[in-house]
DNA sequence: CGGCTTTTTGATGTCCGTCAATCAGTGTGG
DNA sequence: CCACACTGATTGACGGACATCAAAAAGCCG
């Protein structure tokens, strides 16, 4: 793994904020968990876009995504919300949330309500992880912005993929290379910027190279490594050259701050 | 405007945190006021991805991006940052950012360093602030995504005109139907997942069209109204029906929390 | 002017969307 | 138990939006 690879794996946070930033964790864990257990089915709106001062949740068990509805209709998914995963921890600063959170299968979630956490944040430690959180979630965003302006229809698969994968692995979910991804093609579509027809078509064509086998609502990874080099982008199953890394690249001047 | 545009109009502040939030945003902005002015030539790289411990801006002059290079050199834009923007508050907690900022102009900024955010955060009233600026800083993304997912590169042009517009206006640093866009047609691809050869042809036509005039980097929008159309999705220059919004539109279950 | 970046133009190909039909799986009720 | 409806996945034909390649034109600056 080269250094480019490594400082776009995740976020890790500064060593010297590290200390209250675990605390706040902790803290933000046990104030969920010391609400009821809630439930969603597949399907529900557990929060909707036009909501008044939206909650924020903590997903323990199952997928949501969160998603925007355009004004003609069409949907488009801007995340997928795995167990373990904190929902809009910032909502508790916004009067509306204007994306919508829908349970992709069955779902357990603790909810705690703007008012509450706005309670919560008074405290440092809680305010620092959620600023912690939404930094993770912007940088998230950014990759996923990037995959789909830079990625054709198989880079991008094999980028969520990836993606998914990498999150589980490090919260500890799984260990194997397979998962369980509770979207329906036309979801993965929403989420990519891609048709379902194309979907079906790219993820059957993947299959076929022995890449990933997606299949119903289980994910199974065949090849890391090619599938690794398909999201980055420089992929051609057939090997062949990945064409220079464009020798002419533009590159601002650099200057360190 | 409707209730699905006025939601989609900007991440408004829960009134219950107003205050603080307020008192936040004035406590920052004189924290960034009371260090030196710094500027940065057009092209210089004012932040670097792998800068240690980055710091947070505040541009007073000018504009910048947030880029990302994907493996294979190719560069995606993922954010443009305009005059009393506020980047990186979060960046305290990381690390790493991931990203760099450039300079699209000439700029002038203030700094703070990691360590003094994070001091500063420590004030419950700042951190609510940076947590605003987080919230809608993904707010942005989400839209980005959105639209780079859902329109064709016409809709996509004007978007991107419209929102920058929008904020520019927002910040009553504009009052008329034109303002500086000091972005390369180039830089527009990047950031919209365009190449600038289509880039270029699709501003061409949309100036024919007297929807909006981009030139260098001044941009005149002709037609608010259809221009707004556009970004919107349900475009067609000459009318036509616009389909009607799907009526067998796929929409989950409705259940309020 | 000469060298640079940025924009424009044309020709050609392809990835992906659209339309439309079929098929498989799941659940429902008579 | 099977017809029926319904959602999700698949397949084929076709067209179009956009990428790629290549080169020229237009700004811009020393």
């Amino acid at each position: 793994m080269n250094r480019d690879e490594r400082i776009r794996l995740a976020p890790m946070c500064a060593p010297a904020a590290s200390e209250d930033l675990l605390a706040g964790a902790e803290l933000l864990c046990r104030a969920f968990l010391a609400t009821p257990d809630l439930s969603a089915k597949r399907g529900m709106v557990i929060i909707r876009a036009d909501a008044a001062d939206p909650p924020s949740l903590l997903i323990t068990h199952g997928a949501a995504y969160q998603s925007l509805t355009v004004p003609d209709g069409r949907r488009s998914i801007a995340d997928i919300v795995l167990p373990a995963d904190i929902v809009g921890a910032d909502h508790g600063v916004l009067s509306r949330c204007g994306h919508e959170i829908v349970a992709a299968s069955a779902v357990d979630y603790r909810l705690l309500t703007g008012p509450q956490m706005r309670e919560l944040i008074r405290g440092p430690r809680i305010a620092l992880r959620v600023i912690a959180l939404g930094a993770e979630a912007r940088w998230r965003a950014n990759n996923h912005l990037s995959a789909i302006t830079r990625l054709d229809a198989r880079g991008r698969i094999a980028w969520m993929v990836l993606d998914i994968f990498d999150r589980l692995r490090r919260k500890g979910l799984i260990s194997q290379l397979n998962f369980s991804l509770p979207l329906t093609q036309d979801q993965i579509g929403d989420y990519l910027g891609l048709t379902v027809v194309h979907v079906s078509r790219t993820l059957q064509r993947m299959r076929e190279e022995r890449l990933v086998l997606v299949d119903r609502h289980v994910v199974i990874i065949r090849d890391l490594d090619s599938l690794r080099r398909v999201a980055a982008g420089l992929a051609t199953l057939d090997a062949a050259v990945p064409k220079t890394p464009s020798p002419t690249a533009r590159r601002p001047i650099e200057q360190s701050i």
